[in-house]
DNA sequence: AAGCCATCGTGTACGTTGTACACGCCATGT
DNA sequence: ACATGGCGTGTACAACGTACACGATGGCTT
């Protein structure tokens, strides 16, 4: 497994507009954010860089997945955490998931690249270092207090993949409404509601009342951090 | 969007081996078992079945995304539950996340794949139904319960995920014990240890205690479900 | 029992992808 | 001013998914 962190930076030519780690993966974040990941071609960044051919991103990222790391990375990034957590566990954990999901919103694909490559950047390394900071002094072992940062950010990742499926969906169809949506769906909706054998499905189909996914969102974290503060820290607070 | 489950599936002729969705599919998840999904290639599909072309696989599975979805579905075929939930939905989500984790640690492709596909196959369908059968009775408004369900089995293969990276990781390089992963990882590792910015991830690598992940599981899972207890079913047991 | 025809398996071919390799060219240090 | 190391480039290739048209072969009709 060949990682672009252990690649040194190239230094890029003085003067005009060169090549640079930052400029292509800005470049392949737009691309990605806009078409998805599949369309995220060398030919393409390098295009969209003003570069004839692929071949000159070869020399920053060493190669596709190179990109992908980097693009990993820059999303861990955008989560944007205090210089120092609060002191208040829950507070400090609401907020990383809250933010991530924030995050993962603008960048739909990050949970289908996160699960291809190992996540060892820098932005990623201090995404987690905060998160651990934020359950320091409370006497958990490392590993139970790195299993509860997974479980949070698991929880964030999940949820916003969840989001991020149903709105690919509706602009791959170019939706607006639920109605437009479901209408779109009806081909294979109907099959389902008409099938005896999933008659709690066809509920959720039809009844589907409107949620505030805000408060969706809160709702679970609440729920999770309510287990983890009464079976793990529940002599710390 | 194509889905599979809209194309009529071919006869097949009569008489010896020929082909069927069920008979790719089973090659299919073979090879990525084997060699994960990257290898899952049309002509190595085809090859294996003993089809001397690729094109002989359009005809059952529409192309490459149906091979797909056919083996998303065939996991969740994996998951073995009771024809009924037992009544006690606690039990039967714990259940539900237990077969569900031991399922996607046979396939640890399963969590890629499905970021990049919706899961309408008949098995995920009968899958959630037992789901929602389990939260039935509680009084819960449909989008509510699907959600639980939700975070439920996205634990689990949020878990299930992490293990299967680990296990990646470490047949990638060909080790058996902890000793000799941290090794050949040590070009990485060290270079987090000896970075002052991260402590706390620091002594997390170094002392990793070894845990047991069967428990790690069950308990990060009584969390997620004492909070649902408590926050959304708290008046119906 | 014989013939028709839908249907299945096949061969060929094309566009696109990631990337190995070798070559010019420029900025920089002396 | 000149040499040099590193950067951008062009060419090329194997492998991928799949469109299309063609033979073969079974099952149904008569």
């Amino acid at each position: 497994m060949e990682l672009v962190w252990d690649l040194p930076e190239p230094a890029g030519r003085s003067g005009g507009p060169t090549l640079s780690r930052e400029r292509i993966v800005r470049a392949a974040l737009e691309i990605a954010d806009a078409d998805g990941t599949a369309a995220v071609t060398m030919r393409r960044v390098a295009t969209a860089l003003g570069s004839s051919t692929p071949m000159s991103l070869y020399r920053y990222v060493g190669g596709k997945d190179g990109i992908h790391d980097l693009m990993l990375d820059a999303v861990y990034a955008e989560i944007d955490l205090p210089a120092e957590p609060s002191g208040d566990w829950r507070a400090d954990l609401t907020l990383l998931a809250r933010n991530g999901r924030r995050a993962l919103r603008r960048h739909r694909w990050f949970a289908a690249l996160s699960h291809h490559r190992p996540t060892f950047g820098p932005n990623a390394l201090r995404h987690n270092e905060w998160a651990l900071r934020a359950l320091d002094g409370h006497g958990l072992d490392p590993a139970t207090a790195m299993s509860i940062v997974g479980m949070v950010f698991g929880y964030a990742v999940s949820y916003a993949q969840g989001e991020a499926e149903e709105s690919r969906m509706r602009d791959s169809i170019g939706v607006r409404t639920d109605a437009e949506l479901r209408d779109s769906a009806r081909e294979y909706v109907d099959r389902i509601v008409a099938d005896p054998r999933y008659p709690l499905l066809s509920r959720w189909i039809t009844e589907a009342a409107p949620v505030d996914p805000d408060a969706q969102f809160a709702l679970g974290l609440d729920c999770l951090l309510d287990g983890i503060a009464g079976r793990v820290l529940a002599d710390a607070g």
